[in-house]
DNA sequence: CACAGATATGGGTATATACACGTAAAAATA
DNA sequence: TATTTTTACGTGTATATACCCATATCTGTG
C-alpha cells in the first residue's frame, strides 16, 4: 500500500487543502466555505427541509442538522415549523442574505484564480472525473 | 454563485463520498481509511514524530496528535518519549502490524475497483489535477 | 376511527479537522 | 553560562462528519 497512490487520501488531502484556501478567502465575511455553500443551497432551494438539503448536498441528515444549528444560532437562517410539524422550513434571514452578498465576491475571486490555473477544459475534466469516481457501483 | 461549480465543494463531496466507500471496505479490519493511511505513514517513516507525520500527511499538528491518540488507545501504535523529551517516537505495535496486514487486501480491492473505473491514464491525470490545484500560490 | 408503517428530526457518541494559546525542552546567542 | 529564540507538543474551543437509536408526526388501510 502506498499513501501517494490512494485515491481516497489523494482526494481527502486536496479537499482539505482547498477548504483551507476557501475558508481563508471567506473569513472576512464571517463564514466558512461549507457554510457559504449550505446557505446557497438554502437560497436556491424551494423552502427546503433538512432531508432535502442533506440529499442536495450529499451529506448525512444529522450532519446537516448540526451544521444548520450553527447558522441559526448566528442569526443567518431560520428553521420554522410549518404545516408538517415534523419538518423544518429552512430559510435565509435578512442578515443571512447580507452575508451571502458580502461573501459572493470573495468566493468568486478564489474560484476564478483556481479555475484559471487549470483552464476551462481541464477544469471540466476534473469535474467529470470526480463524478465518475463517486458514481454508484 | 453556483454550488455545482464550486471547486471546493466538488472536491469535498467527492472526498466524503470516497471516504464512506473506503471506510465501509476497511470496516472488517477495524480501521477507517484515515487510520489505515496514518498507520502506513508510520510504517514507512523512520521513527517519525508528530510534526513529521503532520507534514507528510498535510494535516494540522494538533489534528494528527488527536488522531494518533485514538490509535494508541486501541493498542495499534506506541508513542514513546525518546532522547528529545519534547517529541514522541511513533511506532506500530505488533497488533498494529497485524491490523495493517488484515486491512491491506481490503484496501487493494476497493482501490483497484475504482482505478479500473477511470483507467490508468485518467487516473494519473486526476492526480496531476489535484496536485496542481493545491500547489502553493 | 384505530393502528401499522413510513417519514422527519433530535440526541448520544465517536472520529476528523483547524486555530489560538500555553508549556516544556532544546538550540542559539550574547 | 545566562538569556533568548526556536521547536515539539498538549489543551481549549469550534465546526464538520457519520452511525445508531429514540421520538414525534403523518399516512394509508382495515
Amino acid at each position: 500500500m502506498s499513501n501517494e497512490n490512494c485515491l481516497c487520501m489523494n482526494l481527502r488531502s486536496a479537499a482539505q487543502s482547498l477548504t483551507r484556501t476557501y475558508d481563508a478567502a471567506l473569513a472576512p465575511a464571517g463564514v466558512t466555505a461549507n457554510q457559504f455553500s449550505l446557505m446557497n443551497h438554502i437560497r436556491t432551494g424551494d423552502a427546503p427541509n433538512i432531508q432535502a438539503l442533506a440529499t442536495a448536498s450529499g451529506l448525512d441528515r444529522s450532519t446537516l442538522g448540526r451544521n444548520l444549528r450553527v447558522l441559526e444560532r448566528e442569526g443567518l437562517i431560520s428553521m420554522a415549523i410549518g404545516s408538517d410539524a415534523r419538518s423544518r422550513e429552512i430559510a435565509l434571514t435578512p442578515e443571512g442574505r447580507r452575508t451571502i452578498r458580502r461573501a459572493a465576491p470573495l468566493w468568486s475571486d478564489v474560484q476564478e484564480t483556481l479555475s484559471a490555473r487549470l483552464g476551462n477544459t481541464r477544469r471540466a475534466e476534473l469535474k467529470v472525473l470526480l463524478e465518475e469516481l463517486t458514481a454508484e457501483i
